[in-house]
DNA sequence: CCGGGCATGTAACGCGTTACATGATTCG
DNA sequence: CGAATCATGTAACGCGTTACATGCCCGG
C-alpha cells in the first residue's frame, strides 16, 4: 500500500484561496491551517517545483507568485475526493501518563496542570479565531467554522479530561504533592 | 534542535510490565497502547537490538522474552521525565472540510457522517476497554484509567462536533443532499 | 502434513525536519 | 548602514512504514 504524502494536497488548497508565494504559502499553512496541519520550507518548496513541471501551478515570472491553472484546479478536486489518511497516533502525554506509577504521582499532576493550562490557552485561541473568521463573511467562511469548532470542542474535552484527571489521583491514596 | 524517537520510551515502558519477546512487545503496543500510540516491527527489532547492546534490557538465551535490567529501570525513568514532545498535527479530515466548497457539499455531509460513526464506535470500544481494565485492580491501574478517560473525552468530542456540523451544513444554502 | 500463529530480523524507500547558504528589500 | 523581514532554495539526516525473507511449532 503507498504512503501518499498530502503535502500536496495543502499548497494547492493554499493557492486556490489566492496567487502566493511560497514563502506566503508557508506563513498561510502556519497562520490559517496551523490547528490541524503543518508544513515545513523543506517540503513547500520542492512541492511547488514539482507542480510546475507538471502544470499545476504557473508563475508568469520567476519574482511573482504561483497561480493555480486549470490542471492544478482539477488535481486539487482530485485529491480533495481521496479518503484522508489517518496519520498513526503518537501521544507523548499519554505514553507518559500510562507509565504514571514509573514516573511519579507528583509530575502526573504536573502534566496535567500542563495540559489543563494549554486546553485553556488554545480556547481562547479559538474563540478569538472564531470571531475573527466570522466577521468576514466568504462562501468559505463555513467551512472554516467547522475547523475552528472542532477545535473548540478538543480542547473542551481536554479541559475537562485534565480536570477530572487531577481530582482522580487526588482521590489515590499515597503521597499528596 | 534533535528531534528524538520515542520508540525507545515506548519499549521500554512495555518491558516493565513483564519480560517480553519482540513480538509480544508489538502486541503490547498495538493491543493495549493502541489507542494512542503506534510502533512498528521495523522500529521493534533494531530498538530492542540497541537497548541490549547498551545494557538496557538482557535475554538469558536467545529464545527467552528480553527483560529490563537496573540500568533500562533508570534509562526509562529518565525518559518518561522528558518533556513530551508533541508531534506536528496533521489532520486530514480538516484539511479537507476547510477546502469544503472545493471538495463540494455532499461529500463533506458523508465525511462527517464518517467521523460521527467513527467516533461513536470508539466510544463504545472505550466503554468496554474501561470495563475491563478497572475489573482487574494493580497499581498501574488508576493510570490506564486515564488514558482511556482521555480516548473517551475526545470520542464525545468527536461525536458532539460532528453533529453540530452536520446541522450547521443543513443549515447552509446550497444543494441538499 | 499443512495452515496459521509465533518469532526475528533486514532492506528499501519516502516523508518530513533541521540546518545551512544566499540574496533582495525595507525600514529605522 | 545595519537589522529585520521577505524570499528561494539545498543537503543531510532521522524516523517510520512497508515489504520481503526465513524458520519454528502446534493443532486439526
Amino acid at each position: 500500500m503507498v504512503r501518499r504524502s498530502q503535502t500536496e494536497l495543502a499548497v494547492l488548497g493554499a493557492l486556490s484561496v489566492q496567487p502566493m508565494t511560497g514563502y506566503a504559502v508557508r506563513e498561510a499553512i502556519r497562520d490559517v491551517l496551523g490547528h490541524f496541519w503543518s508544513e515545513s520550507f523543506g517540503q513547500i518548496y520542492p512541492t511547488l517545483a514539482a507542480l510546475e513541471e507538471q502544470g499545476h501551478v504557473r508563475r508568469p515570472d520567476r519574482a511573482a507568485p504561483y497561480e493555480l491553472t486549470a490542471s492544478g484546479q482539477r488535481r486539487l478536486r482530485d485529491l480533495l475526493a481521496e479518503p484522508a489518511q489517518k496519520t498513526p497516533p503518537r501521544n507523548g502525554l499519554m505514553l507518559r501518563l500510562f507509565f504514571g506509577r514509573q514516573l511519579g504521582q507528583a509530575a502526573c499532576r504536573a502534566l496535567l496542570h500542563q495540559a489543563r493550562d494549554d486546553a485553556e490557552r488554545q480556547l481562547a485561541e479559538y474563540t478569538g479565531l472564531r470571531a475573527a473568521v466570522a466577521a468576514e463573511a466568504t462562501p468559505d467562511t463555513p467551512y472554516a467554522l467547522l475547523t475552528i469548532s472542532a477545535g473548540e470542542h478538543t480542547a473542551r474535552a481536554a479541559l475537562a479530561w485534565a480536570e477530572d484527571s487531577l481530582a482522580a489521583l487526588d482521590a489515590l491514596p499515597g503521597d499528596q504533592p
